[in-house]
Parts: structure tokens; C-alpha cells; sequence
RNA sequence: GGGGGCGUAGCUCAGCUGGUUAGAGCGCCGGCCUGUCACGCCGGAGGUCGCGGGUUCGAGUCCCGUCGCUCCCGCCA
């Protein structure tokens, strides 16, 4: 689904072999070359082309030679003939090694029949090569680019990125990406966003991830911070009037890296003024709509499914919930309040739930149900209790502790039919849902239940505005400070304030998120409160905004998207490295460059910092 | 910060319970080859078994430490 609209000429080609050709690509004649190797096609039979590019692979039969020549384009096969090319030519194929870069020119012809190469789209032509010249010579490459078919390790792929990213896997990505970012532009321009540049040293501000620190040389001890987003600039622009903005922005979070992780990341930023959370969700399903259609992405119907987070987080145990497989939650609570097994009961009377997932007819052994106690534990829960209905009853450690009456009502609630695999877990209600709604997802890719053809997009809404937080004693935004609340909000209550914040959904995966922006300095002054920011430190790290706000700002609301994770699900690529050209390490190196890297003692010296003893980078 | 997996030739990997000279495929080098397209055939080179320490008559293999890669948990408003 990576692929743009199917081209005639490709055929029935698989998706690998289908690269963007060279047809309708600019390219002005010179010296080096005067069409794409992707554009070697039977209509330039009997005319002559120079073409240019890196030698994909070499086949010497001797007396004749063969090169795939490949460029941004595509592959096409130069023949060196002794008929056609001369001693010299000859000799310069021999030598031909893969990745040298080589321009040369002859006549397109037909090939026999029977010498058709069906996989290529240049197949079905070769150039009878008359004239050649050796522009640059490579090294052994450190691993194949081209012909072979195992993976090559991340390391090596990153240590040599450049040569990676001449594999067509790699080539692929790229352009993906760039034909995303230039659909989303494309609709936003047509749609009168402005895209305006905000800065990328700001200041800190401490609260969510960890920020990425740069020392100022002017004020030692004061430091830049790289953004996390452009949020409160975004929300400035509204302040000054642009209505409709947006960038491609980069942003910076210094914490640990995952497949779907990076410290440096892009994100589509939007912003819109006089609007309400449909208007956003309005304008951005068409968005997505567009760029999907432009790169070949699934089909968006219009209006999307919407579903509010209470509903999620009951059915699913998520905010993000993959809509493409059952196994939903069920809480049984109501069956165990009287029971006489004090795990349950406890739990119950301290407030926490009990809920249950039917995973179905399965068969586990008992090694695999002991491995998924311990991914319950890994998770959070205390314990798993699993079970398989056998006849009236459970087949089930458990059993023992739980009376007929309730395995029936059990049964009953669960929907369980003989031989169905029951997973349940006790604890407070927060566990719960993070444990079974991650357990259902692990069962879902144990057991093959992911239709990976189906694309499900929802929008998850009607938020909290705060959650609590028992660890710090606190109430967090479940958005950010800035969201607005629906209604008045009561500084009383902050854990019954709705919120009216918005997250696309797509298959499990957040693609974005946004919500209406709080527009009266008074309000956010409350929210602020709430959330435990006295005024103080509200004027210190806020005043700013808040000063905006006293100066006519309108209603606003935006979203912003993972620009690397709609790339990567695309794609079909299983890490967002795949779809960024330079990506770093889950430890945050840069194995290209180095980074990070020790710096002279005279760079600190200018910062103001004083020199600690350093581990030298080895590299 | 915590846990799991991995690290052996340029690349991808095998190497059993510790035991002779550490193997395979691809790549690379040399030779032959006029229709191949992952060309073919013949021959060859190539190893600090990540690094350091320990146990042992003997360590790629076991133990400890360390570095790196990766997945998961924490974290990611």
C-alpha cells in the first residue's frame, strides 16, 4: 500500500520491483547523461542515451559483459559487446566492480524474446554501450547493496547509512516520506495554512519528557531548550492572527529510545482559530484522507468512527485501542462482590476491579500460561488468573477458591464455551486496563487475529481533562496544561472537568492528537492551579502565554501528527528507523558521526561549564 | 534506571556436554567463459570468537565485569 497509482508499465509487478521510474522526472541533458535508467523503455528503441549511475552488478561472460546500471530511478542493463564496444570498452567493463559510478552512452535496443528480463521495467530493452567513462571507483562496499537476500545487521546499516540508503528498501522509504510530507503540505496550502518557522531554541519547561539542554555562552548558567513541540508558539500565532498554521516540525524529547521512538522526531503541527474540536477533526480527516489517497494509503471513509474514551479505556483498557480483533474486556466485578476468595474480595473492597478477557478456543501449554503470569507481573498486576472453561466449571488453578454459582456467572458474563481460554487479573483499575488491554494485544499477535489487510482509524474522544497521580499526589493533564476543559471548569473538582481533546487512532497506533486550546488567561490561571502550578512559577515559566492571553486571543484549537510513524505504517517497516534517513540508536548514538562526542575543554570553558573527568568516544 | 536476547570471516549465521588445525552461504581476489540478469565453472585469500579478568591440564563454549546492538518494563504532559 506504499505505492503510489499502479503505472502500466509495471504491470503485475510485486511492490519491491515497482519503484517510482524516471518517467516525467526532470532531467536536463549534459555531459554526464541525458536520461534516467528508469527511462529506458521500449519507446527509446533505436535512439541513443547516456545514462549515469552506480554499477548494481556485474555479469563478465568474458568476451561479453553485462552491467546493471542503477540511479534514483531504477536499473538498466549496459552491454558491452565486442562487437559493438571495442577492446578498450571491454576492458573498462572488466573492471567494473559494484557501487563504482560510471556514465555511458550507446543505442537502445530491443531485446530477443527469449533475453527479456520480465522483473525489470526496463527489461525488455538493454543499451548497446558505445562509449563509457569511469567517474568514480568504490571500495568493496562493507555489505551487499544489491543481490542478496538475507538482512543485513542495524549496525552495519547504520554505521555505512549512506551506502544503506542507496538499498531501493531504504530509497523507497524516503520518497514515501517525501511524497507524504508534500501531500500534507500540498492539502494545507490549498486549504490557506500558513507555514511559519518557530524556533528551535526555547526554553525549558520541566514538566512531560525530559528536555534536550543547550548551554548558553552569553549567560552562563542559563540554558536553551531544543522543543518538544511548537506548542505555545503555535498557540502565539493564533494570538497574532495567522488563523490557519502549520509546519513540519522537529522535535526533541531526551528520553529512552523504542521502535517507535526517537529523541528527534517530526511532527505535522496544525493550528486553527474560531473553530470548535469538530471543525479540527473536520479539516484533518480530510487531510488524511488526501495524503492517504496521494501514496496509495488506505481508503479513509468520511466521517471517521469516533469513539469516546470512557469506551475505550472499558472495552479495550486503552486509549489507542486496535479495532481490528475482539478479545474486549469484560468487567466481573458485579459476579465476585460476595465471594469468598480473598484475593478478589480484597481487591474489591479496596475499590480495584476485576476483569476478565475470553481469548477463545486455545490450546496453551502449561509452560506458555506460566509465561503469560509472568508477562501480567511484567506489566504491572500482581498476579493472572487463567482458566479454561470445562464443562460447567474451570479447568484452573484457581478453581478451588471459587464457588458453582460463580464459575456459572463467570461463564455466563465471559461468554465462554468449552475449551475457551479466560485470562483475569484483580487489581486497582488502572492495572487492569494496562495489563489486560497489552495482554490482549500480545494474544491477538500469538494467535494470528490481526487481519493485517484491515485498516482501522478512529478518533478517541470526549477526554479527562486531569488524571490523578498517586505516585506524586498530584493531578496531570492527560492532554497538556493548555487544553481547554468543556463547560466551566471547577478547581474543586479537576478530576470530573471533561476535556475537548481529540486522538486519531490508527490500528492501535496514535497518529496524532489535539484539542480545543484554553483562550482566557483566567482559565488557564485555574488549570494551572489545579495541576499544583502556584502562580509563581505559572508567571515564571508561563507568563508569556498568559499574557497573550490577555490581549484578544480567539478561540484555537490544532493537532499535531507523527510524521514517522504514518511514514512507517505505510511503509509496512517495523521501526521508524526504517523511515528516517539518519536515525540514532535505542542508547541515542549516532553510529555515522559519533555523537554524541566529547568536546574540547576550551568549547566548556566558553560555556561556562567546568571540565569533569569525560569518557572518551571511542569510535 | 530495571529485565530478556544477541555480539564468531567484509555481510548473514552454524559451532552439541569445555577437547585436534573454528565452519557454511554470500561477498572479495585470480583464472576460464559471447546472452546473462542472485550468470556459471575452477582455484584462492580472509578470524584479537566485542573487550578485560577468572575457573580449568585445556575456554568461541563456563563464571564475573565491561562496551555495543536490540526487545520489553519504567519513562515518554
Amino acid at each position: 500500500m506504499s505505492e503510489s497509482a499502479p503505472n502500466p508499465l509495471h504491470g503485475d509487478l510485486p511492490p519491491s520491483r515497482r519503484g517510482p521510474q524516471g518517467e516525467g522526472l526532470p532531467l536536463s541533458p549534459n555531459g554526464y547523461r541525458d536520461a534516467w535508467c528508469g527511462e529506458v523503455l521500449p519507446a527509446r528503441v533505436d535512439s541513443e542515451v547516456r545514462v549515469a549511475g552506480w554499477v548494481n552488478r556485474r555479469r563478465d561472460h568474458g568476451g561479453l559483459v553485462f552491467i546493471d546500471l542503477r540511479d534514483r530511478t531504477g536499473v538498466v542493463q549496459l552491454v558491452f559487446h565486442p562487437d559493438t564496444s571495442g577492446a578498450d570498452l571491454i576492458e573498462l567493463a572488466h573492471k567494473l566492480r559494484p557501487e563504482d559510478v560510471l556514465s555511458a552512452s550507446g543505442d537502445v535496443v530491443r531485446r530477443s524474446a527469449e533475453t527479456v528480463n520480465p522483473e525489470l521495467p526496463t527489461g525488455e530493452v538493454e543499451v548497446k554501450v558505445t562509449g563509457a567513462e569511469l567517474l568514480a571507483d568504490s571500495e568493496t562496499p562493507p555489505f551487499q547493496i544489491e543481490g542478496y537476500s538475507g538482512e543485513v545487521g542495524e549496525d552495519a546499516r547504520l554505521r555505512y547509512r549512506y551506502l544503506d540508503l542507496r538499498r531501493e528498501q531504504m530509497r523507497e522509504a524516503l520518497m514515501l516520506r517525501h511524497r507524504v510530507t508534500a501531500a500534507m503540505r500540498e492539502f494545507l496550502d490549498g486549504e490557506g495554512f500558513v507555514d511559519v518557522e518557530t524556533p528551535v531554541l526555547t526554553r525549558s519547561t520541566p514538566e512531560g519528557a525530559r528536555d534536550f539542554l543547550v548551554p548558553s555562552s552569553q549567560q552562563h548558567g542559563s540554558f536553551y531548550a531544543l522543543p518538544q513541540s511548537p506548542q505555545l508558539f503555535k498557540q502565539l500565532l493564533m494570538v497574532a492572527g495567522f488563523e490557519r498554521y502549520y509546519q513540519v516540525a522537529r522535535c526533541f524529547r531526551d528520553e529512552a529510545t523504542r521502535a517507535d521512538r526517537q529523541a528527534e522526531f517530526t511532527q505535522l503541527d496544525i493550528e486553527m482559530s474560531f473553530v470548535d474540536g469538530d471543525d479540527v477533526i473536520a479539516v484533518n480527516e480530510r487531510l488524511l484522507a488526501h495524503v492517504f489517497d496521494r501514496v496509495g494509503g488506505p481508503k479513509i471513509e468520511i466521517p471517521m468512527q469516533r469513539m469516546c474514551y470512557d469506551e475505550a479505556m472499558g472495552r479495550f483498557g486503552t486509549d489507542r485501542p486496535d479495532l481490528r480483533f475482539g478479545l474486549e474486556l469484560v468487567d466481573l466485578g458485579d459476579d465476585l462482590r460476595e465471594t469468598e476468595f480473598k484475593v478478589f474480595r480484597s481487591v474489591l473492597e479496596g475499590g480495584g476491579s476485576i476483569r476478565g478477557i475470553n481469548a477463545g478456543r486455545r490450546e496453551m501449554p502449561r509452560s506458555e500460561l506460566d509465561g503469560l503470569i509472568s508477562r501480567a507481573q511484567e506489566l504491572g498486576a500482581k498476579g493472572l488468573v487463567w482458566a479454561f472453561r470445562e464443562g460447567e466449571g474451570w479447568r484452573s488453578p484457581t478453581v478451588k477458591f471459587l464457588s458453582e454459582a460463580e464459575l456459572a456467572d463467570l461463564n455466563q458474563r465471559l461468554g465462554a464455551e468449552e475449551g475457551d481460554l479466560l485470562l483475569l487479573v484483580a487489581d486497582e483499575r488502572k492495572v487492569t486496563d494496562a495489563v489486560l488491554g497489552q495482554m490482549r494485544i500480545d494474544l491477538a499477535e500469538r494467535f494470528g487475529l490481526i487481519d493485517e489487510d484491515e485498516d482501522r482509524l478512529v478518533w478517541i474522544v470526549d477526554w479527562p481533562l486531569m488524571e490523578w497521580n498517586e505516585g506524586e499526589k498530584r493531578w496531570d493533564p492527560l492532554h497538556h496544561p493548555f487544553t481547554a476543559p468543556t463547560g466551566e471548569f471547577d478547581p474543586e473538582n479537576p478530576g470530573a472537568a471533561r476535556a475537548h481533546a481529540y486522538d486519531v487512532v490508527w490500528n492501535g497506533q496514535e497518529l496524532g492528537g489535539g484539542s480545543i486550546r484554553i483562550n482566557r488567561a483566567d482559565v488557564q490561571e485555574a488549570v494551572f492551579a489545579a495541576l499544583g502550578i502556584d502562580a509563581e512559577t505559572a508567571e515564571a515559566r508561563f507568563g508569556f502565554l498568559l499574557e497573550a492571553l490577555r490581549f484578544g486571543a480567539p478561540p484555537h484549537g490544532g493537532i499535531a501528527f507523527g510524521v514517522d510513524r504514518i511514514v512507517q505504517r505505510l511503509h509496512g517497516a517495523d521501526t521508524i528507523r526504517d523511515v528516517i534517513a539518519f536515525p540514532k540508536t535505542a542508547s541515542g548514538f549516532d553510529l555515522l558521526t559519533g555523537a554524541p562526542a566529547a568536546v574540547e575543554d576550551l568549547q566548556l570553558r566558553d560555556l561556562g561549564i567546568s571540565v569533569h573527568k569525560r569518557k572518551l568516544a571511542g569510535h
